[in-house]
DNA sequence: CGCATTTGACCTGCGC
DNA sequence: GCGCAGGTCAAATGCG
């Protein structure tokens, strides 16, 4: 089994080695004491959860502190570019792709643009056989198509504000990539319905065109302030 | 700059 | 036929 996260901290283990060390089997009221055991060890976890919970607010606090002041700053920067607009200048165009209006306009757009990729999409699969060329003549093809229904709207400066903004944030695993013999590349991760661990989904890359594939269900645990996510 | 990872969108199968 | 959930794709992102 792969390791995509880091070492599993099963935190908190002082104080839950100390509580299981006064563990006495022998006595007569073992089972009260287990169940006390378990009741301080059910505390000890409240306790680190709370604690968590008041980290992940204060960085989230600081975020958005932070977003606050970046977007007044672009706010005046747009201002100020308005104002010089007359001098010609373009230079300062290029607006931050964080700061996009995705309430309304451009979500619209964006909906158009997924249509038209989508039917570039489905004209591609209709006509795919199993031949590798063909697959390439249709990637091709699906890219003219793209770039055809584009133009039809809207031109490629707005375009590329119209793609949705989108937040990546890359947790480095510590785990080796070759694991088991083969070495395997995440292609994608899904939340389980009903369930708070995600499954990732690794691809065998030792060879070109290695079919193998496996799934490896996720934890997460919180550590120097971000969370990471370890194989169960 | 190349490549691995993230993540929203899309596809597909299944139950109703 | 519809909705849902799981699996996959691919653009965006960030690290070495």
């Amino acid at each position: 089994m792969i390791l995509t996260g880091l070492h599993l901290v099963t935190g908190n283990t002082s104080s839950d080695q100390s509580i299981v060390d006064h563990d006495d089997e022998t006595s007569p009221n073992s089972e009260d004491k287990r169940e006390k055991n378990k009741l301080a060890v059910a505390k000890a976890e409240l306790g680190r959860m709370i604690n968590e919970n008041q980290q992940l607010k204060e960085v989230l606090s600081q975020v958005t502190v932070k977003y606050n002041a970046l977007q007044s700053h672009f706010a005046t920067m747009m201002q100020q570019n308005q104002a010089n607009e007359g001098g010609g200048g373009g230079e300062d165009m290029i607006a931050p792709r964080s700061f996009m209006d995705l309430s309304s306009g451009a979500l619209v757009e964006g909906d158009e643009n997924s249509q038209s990729s989508e039917e570039g999409r489905r004209s591609d699969e209709q006509s795919r056989s199993p031949e590798e060329s063909h697959e390439q003549a249709n990637k091709v093809q699906r890219l003219n198509s793209l770039k055809n229904s584009a133009s039809n709207n809207i031109d490629q400066a707005t375009e590329a504000t119209i793609r949705k903004a989108r937040v990546s944030v890359r947790a480095r695993s510590e785990a080796p990539t070759i694991a088991d013999g083969c070495q395997w590349r995440k292609y994608g991760q899904k939340m389980a319905k009903g369930n708070p661990c995600p499954r990732a989904y690794y691809r065998c890359t030792m060879a070109t065109g290695c079919p193998v594939r496996k799934q490896v269900r996720l934890q997460r645990h919180f550590t120097q302030n971000k969370y990471l996510w370890h194989a169960i």
